[in-house]
RNA sequence: GCGGCUGUGAUCUAGUUGGUAAGAUUCAAGCUUCCCAAGCUUGCUGCUCGGGUUCAAAUCCCGGCAGCCGCACCA
C-alpha cells in the first residue's frame, strides 16, 4: 500500500527518489512541482501558527555547514559517533562497546578505538552470530564531515539538526531583541544524517526537512507570558509510558497532566497548542493523533520531559514520530558556554541564570508525507482532500468546453487570480476529467465558465470535497476567493 | 551493513524450453461533449546499470545500484 501511495506521489509530481536518472541514492529525495507547493505551504502554517504563539518568536536562518567545536560542544561528535567492530568471518558489524558493556558490566562509552581492541583480545570478545573473530574496530559517524578551505584543515560538518543554529546565534539575538525572555528562534531548514540503511520512504532520510521552534525562557516565569486559562477545560491524547500495552490513547485534561502526572504547567499549555496545530490546521482525525511519552531509556538523557507527536499513517504501518516537544533545560547553552567560553547567562530582574530552552522540532518531510497519506481518501481514484491552505493550487479555472468562446473569460478569470494564488488553469480533456485531475492533487476549489456565464457574468464555483456548485459573480469572485483561500469563509455558507 | 525476495514506457501489469516487447491507465493533438475519469482517431515514451555466455538475452550467469521484508542501526 505504501508503494501505491509512493507511485502516486511520483507520478502527480509530488516527491520521488533523487538522482534517479542515474539509480539513485537511498535516503535522498526530490520534491516536484505539487511537493514542492504543498511543502512550502505547511512550512507557511507552520510558520504562521507557531509565530503566532509570542511577539517574540522569530524566523532566522542558519548555515547547513557548523565548524568542529561547536558540534563537539554540543555533543554530537561523541554521542553521533559509534565504533564499531566487523566479523571477519560473516561480515555482521556490532557496536563495540555495547558488547564489551555486556560482556564485562561496566560502561565503554568512552573507549578509544585502541582500548577497544584491547578489551576485545582481553575478553576474547567474539562474533555472537558465527563465533567469528572480530577484525580492528573502527568509527562510524552519523555525521558527514566536509572538508573547508584548499587544504581542508577546517574540520566541519553538515548539521544533524538545526537545532544548533538557533543556540550559537541565541546570545545576538537576545541583545538584539532587546533582552527578553521567552525569545523563540525558528529554523526551517535541511539536516543531514548518514543513516546506515535508510528505507520506508520519506521517512528516514539522509538528507531531510526540520522545522524546529526553539524557545528560550526562565522555567520561573514562563508561564506567567502564557495564557493558561486556555487549557480549562481541554484534554490532551496521550500515550503515557504507564499506559503502554493497557490502553492505545488517553484524552486526559490538561489539569491533570500537570497536577497527577507532575509536568510542568508550560509544556502542557505546549501540548495543547501543537494539538490544536495538528487537529484544526492540518486536519489529523482525532483517533489518528497521539502525544507518546518516551520513557527514560528512550530518550536523552538532557530531555527533562520528551513526547514524540504520532500520526497514525497507513503507509507506513501505524503510529509513526512527526514531531517531537522536548524540555531540554539549560543542557544545550550550558554546552555551548562550556564549549565557546562565551558566556550564555543573562541577567533578568537581579537574578542571573542561563535559559532553559523548550524545543518544538518537526519533520518537515514525513509531515508533508502524512498530508498524502492522512488526506488522501479513495485509493482507487486516488481523491486527495486537502485543506486550503495547504493545497499545491487553491483553484482551478476551466471553460466548460474547448471552445472559442468561453476561453476568454476563462483566462480572464485566471489572470485576476493568479498573482494572489496558486491558481490552474486546464482546458484539455473533458470537464470530467479536469476536475478528477484536481480531486488527485487536492485542488480544494474549481471555478468553470459556461455559456450562461457569458450573458450573466456568472460562473460555476465548485468544492471539489462535496463535489457541490454554486453559481457566483464574476465581480464577487475575488473576495470570496480571499475568504475561501484563507479559510475564513467556508463554502457552503456561500449563499 | 548482513540475509531473503524483487527491478519491463509517466503509472500498473503480461511476457522466462533464450529468437528482436503486449495490454490498461496516463499524457499530447484533433473530432465530439452544457458540469466528476464518456466516446472516436492519431501520436509520444520502455526491458535498473555494467560485464559475461550465445549466431541470438527482458529471459541464463557474475557484479553494481535501487526497492520491499527480517536482523542490526535510528545520541
Amino acid at each position: 500500500m505504501s508503494e501505491d501511495v509512493q507511485s502516486l506521489a511520483k507520478r502527480r509530481g509530488f516527491i520521488w527518489q533523487s538522482a534517479e536518472i542515474y539509480g539513485s541514492m537511498a535516503g535522498f529525495y526530490d520534491y516536484g512541482a505539487m511537493g514542492a507547493r504543498l511543502k512550502r505551504n505547511w512550512e507557511n502554517v507552520w510558520l504562521k501558527y507557531f509565530m503566532g504563539l509570542n511577539d517574540n518568536y522569530h524566523l532566522i536562518d542558519s548555515t547547513n555547514i557548523l565548524p568542529e567545536a561547536a558540534l563537539k560542544a554540543s555533543g554530537h561528535v561523541d554521542s553521533f559517533t559509534d565504533p564499531l567492530v566487523e566479523c571477519t568471518k560473516c561480515g555482521h558489524a556490532f557496536r563495540a562497546d555495547q558488547l564489551i558493556e555486556e560482556a564485562t558490566s561496566t560502561a565503554a562509552e568512552e573507549l578509544s578505538l585502541e582500548e577497544i581492541d584491547a578489551k576485545v583480545s582481553e575478553i576474547g570478545l567474539a562474533c555472537p552470530k558465527c563465533k567469528g573473530p572480530f577484525g580492528k574496530a573502527m568509527f562510524f559517524n552519523m555525521m558527514f564531515p566536509i572538508e573547508v578551505g584548499t587544504k581542508g584543515t577546517d574540520r566541519a560538518y553538515l548539521r544533524p539538526e538545526t537545532a544548533q543554529g538557533a543556540y550559537l546565534n541565541f546570545k545576538r539575538h537576545f541583545e538584539i531583541m532587546r533582552r527578553k525572555l521567552p525569545l523563540g528562534l525558528a529554523i526551517i531548514g535541511k539536516a543531514y544524517r548518514n543513516e546506515i540503511a535508510p528505507r520506508q520512504g520519506v521517512y528516514r532520510m539522509r538528507e531531510f526537512i526540520q522545522a524546529e521552534l526553539q524557545i528560550f525562557m526562565d522555567p520561573e516565569t514562563f508561564s506567567d507570558e502564557l495564557d493558561l486559562s486556555e487549557m480549562d477545560g481541554k484534554e490532551i491524547l496521550v500515550q503515557l509510558v504507564d499506559m503502554r500495552g493497557k490502553k492505545d490513547v488517553q484524552s486526559m485534561p490538561c489539569r491533570y497532566l500537570i497536577e497527577q502526572y507532575k509536568l510542568p504547567d508550560f509544556y502542557v499549555y505546549h501540548m495543547l497548542k501543537v494539538q490544536e496545530f495538528y487537529l484544526d490546521i492540518i486536519k489529523i482525525p482525532k483517533n489518528k493523533f497521539r502525544f507518546y511519552e518516551k520513557s527514560e531509556k528512550e530518550r536523552a538523557f538532557y530531555n527533562r520531559v520528551h513526547f514524540d507527536i504520532e500520526v497514525d499513517l497507513s503507509t507506513l504501518g501505524g503510529f509513526r514520530e512527526l514531531a517531537g516537544l522536548h524540555y531540554r533545560g539549560d543542557y544545550d547553552l550550558t554546552k555551548h558556554q562550556i564549549g565557546s567560553k562565551e558566556k550564555m547567562e543573562v541577567s533578568l530582574d537581579g537574578r542571573k541564570l542561563i535559559p532553559h530552552v523548550l524545543e518544538l522540532s518537526f519533520g518537515v518531510d514525513r509531515n508533508v508525507w502524512a498530508l498524502l497519506d492522512i488526506h488522501l481518501v479513495d485509493e482507487r481514484t486516488g481523491v486527495l482532500k486537502l485543506p486550503p491552505q495547504l493545497a499545491p493550487y487553491t483553484f482551478a479555472v476551466f471553460p466548460l468546453m474547448k471552445k472559442d468562446e468561453l476561453i476568454p473569460l476563462a483566462k480572464e478569470i485566471h489572470n485576476l487570480l493568479k498573482d494572489d494564488y496558486d491558481v490552474c488553469y486546464d482546458q484539455s480533456g473533458s470537464i470530467g476529467k479536469r476536475y478528477a485531475r484536481m480531486d488527485e492533487i487536492g485542488t480544494p476549489f474549481c471555478i468553470t465558465v459556461d455559456f450562461d456565464g457569458l450573458t450573466d457574468d456568472t460562473v460555476t464555483l465548485r468544492d471539489t470535497d462535496t463535489t457541490e456548485q454554486k453559481r457566483v459573480k464574476v465581480d464577487e469572485l475575488e473576495r470570496i476567493a480571499r475568504g475561501l483561500a484563507s479559510g475564513k469563509l467556508k463554502f457552503k455558507d456561500l449563499n
